[in-house]
DNA sequence: TCGTTTTTCTAGATCGATTTAGAAGAACGA
DNA sequence: TCGTTCTTCTAAATCGATCTAGAAAAACGA
């Protein structure tokens, strides 16, 4: 049963191992007549096709695309904004019959070569939200993969797809700003405070480069306020809220919370809610990337095309007829019920 | 740069390619001063460590999980249900340093050795929610893959972890019977409806095993009832809306609406929204799954604990550890404002 | 009919590592 | 001091295909 390869079909059918692969690879290279032989003489055997290893070996051609995701590749599932870049990833990825390599970023043992990175059989691969330096980056780069990222980088040959981050930050800041905020608090992810309890951060401890960009088009658009950086953990809801939590039970309370994300701002929501709190009159909440909830949420958010932001990504890592590598898509900001004017003592 | 291999290294260094091979693999087999001479060395010449594909080949290895949905792969991540299962999945494919494939399943060319499921370097795989009889189990069967599905199979010696569909829609049905409904619509997904107007199916046409054992167990459970078959497409909150238009804007409007999935049902929330319909007053509707959006829809919908899905599947297909290969997941009711009386005429 | 093109098929090298069995030298016990 | 066991390293086979160049046979044109 096992142990059928190429030239097992070979040597029953009466051919060369090079005729069966032709037979699978290239249809046109011979009869009709022998091709129907070889394959059912395969079935016959049991032989389930060209070993993928091997054929991914020989061809130099892997047939998956790699994805590269911040934290822990479960947290990646939770926000609905990874999630809708995978879906606009993943249509262009079906378009070209490519499959799509989700990496576990463990960093144990990232010198040695058992982690998934370095073991990973991909052609190319998208990096999402990978803050920049990040070992893994530099296996791949040492591997050759090309890559694009979901952030912008500061090589010129460097290929990614991204938002003006400070400019889109900056929109919202202005909003805050105008309806008389200057007491802000904002929530980030930080894989320290993962399961521990909520931190206080400065700017420079914010690892990730699209946080901190945010962070900084906030202060520049809001320059009379006081921006304080908290985290509660990781990219999710309930980050979000136990951000929030600490926040809102302390005794210097802000007036607006402007979580990174959307989740981390439902997060907040929560918090708020269960401290009969309203959005938008008690103290205004925003959030970032409007996923579908925010809407529903009455949420006021910066826009992004996270789905295009995904296919964007496809088309330069699969699609040859591409040739713009580097890609700013537009945000907008989408004003909502959960943000009003600064609350006068 | 490039065309550096082990070989190269090794001639470098001096040594066997087999040492070079030991030093990324078998630390302890060679000694620690020539170890780390080989490292350096591969260092200096841009050699990205042991490639991936002859190590797979080599070693029979792939170090990958491959994952199969139902439809397309990109519709997979509009449920939060898939997504769900695949958090879970991730969580312990992370844990034993897998990836996870995800493989498109488009339909060209499964004859020839073209696609995906083909061509991918994986240990194992998940099956999600794929219709028994499709032509990519067979071909994982024959590729000798170790395989685990999230539906009920036939055969003593196939892997699953499931819920017992019947019994979990009959729960809904009874909930329903008590309340006194008769006239029943069930919204399902169907990938012949895609994109196109609505269709009524008889219980034959319904593809998919999951849906159709569902749709047996609420006729068990409401004898007296008429269901009608509806479907608006494939799996999304869109079709549920389609499906729900057609539905509302007949004749023939029904008292209840079962959405298969949590997202059809919400798809039908819409649809009655805009008509000005009361969900649990005018009309009930009940979905299936308990995602988050259900909550705050307030669904009656049927509970099933898909993170916990995703990880049993996991552990069965990485963990040695697991020795029960058939696993039953519990489910449970759970009632809302949706659903209600039906209305009396 | 004969040379030319096209179709059909093959031999052998190669992709880049891992593995097995065993050699050479060092350390050890008596 | 001599045989034995460990440690450290290597030679050669192997994983299972695909590719390149070219041979043999068939079809073609004049």
């Amino acid at each position: 049963m096992a142990g059928v390869t190429l030239k097992t079909v070979a040597k029953a059918v009466g051919v060369s191992p090079s005729t069966v692969s032709n037979a699978y690879n290239k249809p046109d290279q011979l009869s009709t007549a022998l091709r129907e032989r070889i394959l059912t003489t395969a079935q016959e055997l049991g032989y389930a096709g060209p070993d993928a290893s091997a054929r991914a070996l020989r061809s130099g051609k892997a047939g998956a695309v790699g994805v590269l995701f911040t934290d822990k590749l479960a947290y990646a599932f939770s926000d609905p904004y990874a999630v809708g870049f995978l879906a606009g990833l993943a249509e262009v990825a079906e378009e070209f019959s490519t499959s799509l390599l989700l990496m576990p970023l463990s960093s144990t043992d990232i010198a040695g070569g058992s982690n998934a990175v370095q073991q990973a059989a991909i052609d190319a691969a998208a990096i999402f939200c990978v803050p920049g330096g990040h070992p893994a980056l530099e296996i791949l780069a040492n591997r050759g993969i090309p890559s694009v990222s979901t952030d912008r980088g500061d090589h010129p040959d460097l290929s990614w797809v991204a938002i003006d981050e400070v400019e889109a930050a900056a929109q919202l800041g202005e909003h805050l700003a105008r309806l008389g905020h200057r007491e802000v608090v904002v929530l980030v992810d930080n894989a320290g405070a993962a399961g521990g309890r909520p931190v206080e951060l400065t700017l420079d401890e914010v690892g990730y480069t699209d946080c901190e960009l945010r962070i900084r088009g906030l202060q520049k658009a809001m320059p009379d306020a006081r921006l304080r950086i908290v985290s509660g953990g990781h990219n999710a809801i309930a980050s979000g809220l136990r951000g929030a939590e600490y926040v809102l039970d302390s005794q210097d309370r802000p007036t607006a919370i402007v979580g990174l994300s959307d989740v981390q701002a439902l997060g907040a929501l929560e918090a708020m809610k269960v401290r009969g709190l309203t959005p938008g009159r008690d103290l205004s909440l925003a959030g970032f990337d409007d996923i579908p909830a925010a809407a529903a949420a009455g949420l006021t958010t910066v826009r992004q095309p996270i789905k295009d932001k995904g296919r964007a990504v496809g088309r330069i890592l699969l699609d040859p007829a591409t040739t713009e590598r580097q890609l700013m898509m537009p945000t907008q900001l989408i004003v909502r019920s959960s943000s009003g004017p600064a609350p006068r003592h």
